[in-house]
DNA sequence: TTTTTAGTTAGCCGTCTGGCTAACATTCGT
DNA sequence: ACGAATGTTAGCCAGACGGCTAACTAAAAA
């Protein structure tokens, strides 16, 4: 029923979001050697174990993070995935910037000329 | 005063936020074709001036987007160093999960093994 | 079977976000 | 000098965020 652009759209947000926080990408740079269980990710950050959920969820819900419970054990791990999402946005807008450095470029000679003719007008109003 | 770690932390957190906005995206995007007034980013988003006007001091408070006022026209223009601030965390996030797949698939069976001797186990509890 | 471990749920609290309107300031065109 | 154009400031609002504690559930260990 949702258009695949706004999917698209929200993941992105969700991605970023998530991403926006310095215990998230913590966890996330965590996962990245290896699976791990809540209470281990826990560890490092001197945090009550609800919140630490709470970023966990997040980033769950943004695709970064999967999880799956066995026995009285979370284990969760890394969905590169999500963060290939957003690598892809990232590399398009570089892309589209870098084009249009190289068309300035070609430009830049004559733009200083008109700049130059300019300057010339204003002094001879 | 403040250490460079924490200012790194901090860019990361404004400029992942910032992305985190559908409305800014799209205005990093447009800036991405070249510089631009607070009115021409704000015709496209059906949206009042001072909203719009949030989102640029967000945007300029993540290092994203500069802007200087001549006139009464403020020219807002990308910051590219930014965005590559983000690629740059990325990539490293990449590199670290790829050396960990390639020792994961020296492994596999290994673990395969350990997995199926623990479910034995389990069983037999 | 009782106790410990590992997570989860519920709910409180102050702050930040993303939108709005209304009123003000400044500069440009006439 | 006046009026239109272009931002900017101030303040309101509802809802999300990031932390907490207290109380609960379920599984493992003793």
């Amino acid at each position: 029923m949702v258009s695949s652009m706004a999917n698209k759209t929200n993941q992105l947000d969700q991605v970023f979001g998530a991403l926006s926080d310095a215990t998230r990408r913590a966890i996330v740079m965590r996962l990245c050697n290896g699976e791990a269980s809540v209470g281990e990710l826990a560890k490092p950050f001197d945090m009550a174990l609800p919140s630490l959920m709470k970023h966990i969820r997040i980033l769950e819900s943004s695709g970064l993070v999967a999880s799956e419970k066995t026995g009285r054990v979370r284990t969760c791990s890394l969905r590169t995935e999500a963060l290939a999402t957003v690598e892809v946005w990232l590399a398009a807008q570089r892309e589209i910037w870098e084009q249009r450095l190289d068309r300035l470029e070609i430009y830049v000679d004559k733009l200083k000329k008109e700049e130059r003719s300019n300057a010339r007008k204003r002094k001879s109003k």
